[in-house]
RNA sequence: GGGGGCGUAGUGUAGCGGUCAACAUGUCGGCCUGUCAAGCCGAAGAUCGCGGGUUCGAAUCCCGUCGCUCCCGCCA
């Protein structure tokens, strides 16, 4: 080893002692004779001294050094004279007297600052990822994800979990996102497709009788980024035999209320984690990812007002829509313009506008109260529960933009009040989805899970007769406003999954071609069988108090999927293209 | 595919039709023995993302384009 402790590690029980350390120069302060360095490696920073006085060959080369510089250092750990402790540092009570100093390697003047962050633009952390992962936040961001994932194989582990890895070559199917294909060099014109995500295999691995197998597994599609999706992304796929529903919620429960427990310092604001039904949550919420560290909970009006003078509340109840609103504490006073700015918010999500009222001080001043009568406007108040200086804001249209437009705008409310409190955590199940949505393009059943998705028990008949109502055996973990996991107990019977199949449009002969494997392994003795796939980014993000998933994610991709340390994607040659028989095109 | 924001020395910003494009920081040189984003003095450093247009004159206005980003669509 290059050296014989880690700079971070040094306190004041190390005084006296002689260490060689090695690290990069974080920061250089010079005063002539006498100049600092910090020190810098994984651990952390210590100060070291140069002497002109007692050292003078390390001064003179430590004077050279400039930031980043690699040097190994040999000298004494010292307490710092009394005044000069850096309570700033955990190593702040001690520094090293250095002796000999090595240049083990110079470097250039790096294109932006290591030891501060100012808001550099993201492309140049990324064209230079290297050195941004040299930063503290990073190295922070990527050790906190070790801890989780380390965490995570221990307690499944524990439980008699299995960790097995599947294809990353495997095959596309028309179902979910856009593949990434590969091709095929020895096949030509057939393709390879990379999983977006272990489902049909791990559910094999069930018919091979692992009965718990978990995978740290990587998942690609090839869609559109957010700031919570990357195209390549890591999930914690797991699946488990002879269970029910309530198995695979009690098992990941208690993984992630002792996750979070061990490895952060956020604050889970649920224990036992609630439980909503889809309907449920986008009743009171109007999303089935709710954010629930605060309430601003949506209210029907519907009743009160579908028989007043206001034509537009009238007219949307009559036709089988809502009327439904938040009351914004303490907003009361938002100007017009705020209000402008709100209504155009809900317009993008399908609402027409924002039926507004503002109960202040002085009266109410309202979008709509001179088209109802006072008792009707009083009620409003009442069943909304404002008070003095709230401002109520409703939506009235068909009960799937009402939940979408007033569900965003709850969580835009909540940014704006200060309610989404990032030390907290608040993790819910939500539950009893539907089965199957209706697609009206295709006039079919699409799966709202995924194929394989058992139905409930007790809504089988429902397949039969009303095969909308249906609710699955499907289950999502939401935190903050965000899906961080979903899973299902899977079809294991051969008629229910005929049954599916034919819903959703798919002829036997297809589902054959497309899932024959499938089928024909679930012949062999299939065990009952479900699982979940937790995504892990979303979660060390939430753990981590970061704003998106790039920023615990080594290397990532930037919103057109590029990596620009990189250089990828690039173009090939015509020999590489030649022995895959593939020419290019002109995209139309 | 669509909408919004951003792009000016290495970095972060200012300038928004008219001297030589400004400030901070970094870089380079000098001074400096208790600093810790050290301090003081001095110097260098920009084809204002790229292309076109309007204008006597464009970093500034217009059009296009590229890159990054947020969002809709898409994605579970």
């Amino acid at each position: 080893m290059l050296k014989t402790h880690n700079c971070g590690e040094l306190r004041a029980v190390h005084v006296g002692q002689r260490v060689t350390l090695a690290g990069w120069v974080h920061q250089y302060r010079g005063h002539g004779g006498l100049l600092f360095i910090n020190l810098r490696d994984r651990s952390g920073i210590v100060q070291v001294v140069f002497e002109q006085e007692s050292a003078p060959e390390a001064h003179a080369i430590a004077d050279e050094a400039r930031a980043e510089w690699v040097l190994q250092v040999r000298g004494t750990v010292r307490r710092r004279p009394a005044g000069t402790e850096n309570l700033s540092l955990p190593t702040g009570e001690v520094e090293v007297a250095a002796e000999e100093v090595t240049v083990l390697n110079r470097a250039k003047t790096p294109p932006f600052y290591i030891d501060r962050e100012a808001g550099e633009a993201e492309a140049l952390r990324l064209r230079y990822r290297y050195l941004d992962l040299r930063r503290e936040r990073m190295q922070r961001n990527l050790i906190l994800r070790h801890r989780v994932v380390k965490f995570i194989r221990d307690f499944l582990d524990e439980r008699g979990f299995i960790e097995i890895e599947t294809p990353i070559l495997t095959k596309s199917t028309p179902e979910g996102a856009r593949d990434y294909l590969v091709p095929s060099r020895t096949h030509p014109g057939h393709f390879f497709a990379l999983p977006q995500s272990p489902q049909q295999l791990k559910q094999l691995l069930m018919v091979a009788g692992f009965e718990r197998y978990f995978q740290i597994a990587r998942c690609f599609r090839d869609e559109d980024l957010r700031g919570d999706r990357q195209p390549e992304f890591t999930q914690l796929d797991l699946e488990m035999s002879f269970v029910e529903r309530e198995d695979i919620l009690q098992l990941v429960e208690e993984l992630y209320t002792r996750l979070v427990e061990e490895v952060s310092d956020k604050k889970l604001l649920f224990k036992p984690f609630p439980r909503l039904s889809y309907h449920e949550a986008m009743t009171r919420f109007g999303k089935d990812n709710p954010d629930l560290r605060f309430g601003m909970e949506l209210v029907d009006v519907s009743d009160l007002v579908g028989d007043s003078d206001y034509e537009v509340f009238r007219r949307v109840v009559a036709e089988g829509g809502q009327v439904k609103g938040l009351c914004a504490e303490g907003l009361a006073g938002y100007s017009r313009r705020q209000i402008d700015e709100l209504n155009a918010f809900v317009q993008n999500y399908g609402a027409k506008g924002l039926a507004w009222l503002a109960i202040q001080e002085e009266g109410i001043r309202s979008s709509f109260t001179r088209f109802l009568n006072p008792g009707t406007v009083e009620a409003i108040i009442q069943r909304m529960k404002a008070r003095t200086g709230d401002l109520l804001l409703l939506v009235a249209d068909r009960p799937a933009i009402v939940a979408e437009a007033l569900g965003r705008l709850r969580v835009e409310l909540g940014d704006r009040l200060g309610l989404r409190d990032n030390n907290v955590l608040a993790m819910a199940w939500i539950i009893d989805f539907p089965l199957f949505h209706w697609n009206e393009e295709e006039q079919r059943w699409d799966p709202s899970h995924h194929l394989f998705t058992a139905p409930m028990p007790e809504d089988l008949p429902l397949l039969d007769t009303d095969p909308g109502a249906a609710r699955g055996q499907q289950y999502d973990l939401v935190c903050n406003n965000y899906e961080i996991g979903g899973g299902s107990i899977r079809i294991h019977q051969r008629e229910v999954q005929e049954k599916v199949f034919a819903l959703i449009g798919l002829k036997m002969e297809e589902a054959r071609q497309q899932f024959g494997h499938m089928l024909e392994a679930f012949e062999y003795g299939t065990p009952p069988h479900g699982g979940i796939a937790p995504g892990i980014d979303r979660l060390v993000m939430l753990l981590a108090g970061e704003p998106n998933i790039r920023e615990v994610m080594a290397f990532p991709k930037t919103q057109s999927a590029a990596d620009l340390m990189m250089g990828c994607p690039s173009p090939v040659s015509e020999r590489q293209l030649q022995e895959l028989g593939l020419a290019l095109i002109e995209r139309v």
